[in-house]
DNA sequence: GCGACAG
DNA sequence: ATCTTGTCGC
């Protein structure tokens, strides 16, 4: 069918996989690993950097870059379709406290962005961030933290996930996602270890 | 002139 | 995101 229509199909899906969300608070005495991914294209090549720091002092532990094809365009509100691939393979087997997603999670027309994707299909803790909202965005779903927009990806809430987006911001980004975002692109070494810039 | 919907 | 020009707003 045309894309149009397979698009209609897909928004129920997020209407229905957003139902499936969990909204708990997490205590930051559970939380001592903070995982990030991002993702970078060089037309259809993309390259996906996932980064493991301690929490909440921000180390770097481990860091992975991937290589892959991607072919889905980008699509405003439907952004998982093109970067769960490539995000999942960079994360590999690595299960965090909590992951950083590029993107949006709750704060999203249908309340589902790539970051409540990825918490539900790890099922773990995710939180999203990006740099600007979309449209019809749901009063109430995000929080701004420096420079970052802020919302709940899966098992969390919004108050703890700011707590936490607050420990880990540095000049009004959150570091791992910088560093993620960094290292997708080719800025930095993967065996780099320190704690900032 | 050309836009303002994550990346 | 990436590319790319100009330095700024309807």
């Amino acid at each position: 069918m045309e894309m149009d229509k397979l698009l209609k199909r897909i928004a129920e899906v997020q209407l229905e996989l957003a139902r499936k969300i969990v909204e708990r608070p997490l205590p930051l005495d559970d939380v001592s690993t903070v995982g990030a991914v991002d993702v970078s294209y060089k037309g259809e090549k993309a390259r996906s950097a996932f980064v493991l720091c301690s929490f909440p002092e921000c180390r770097l532990l481990k860091a992975r870059t991937i290589e892959t094809t991607v072919r889905f365009p980008y699509i405003p509100t439907f952004f998982f379709l093109r970067e769960t691939k490539p995000a999942l393979m960079a994360i590999g087997k690595e299960r965090p406290d909590v992951l950083l997603v590029e993107g949006h999670g709750r704060a999203h027309p249908r309340g589902y962005g790539l970051a409540s994707h990825i918490g539900l299909i790890l099922n773990v803790p995710t939180i999203g961030i990006a740099k600007r909202l979309l449209r019809n965005t749901p009063e109430g779903s995000w929080a701004k933290v420096g420079k970052a927009y802020v919302s709940v990806g899966h098992l969390i809430d919004l108050p703890s996930a700011v707590k936490i987006v607050k420990a880990l911001s540095r000049g009004g980004y959150p570091l791992p996602l910088k560093l993620a975002d960094e290292l997708s692109k080719g800025k930095r070494n993967e065996r780099e270890n320190r704690a900032s810039d």
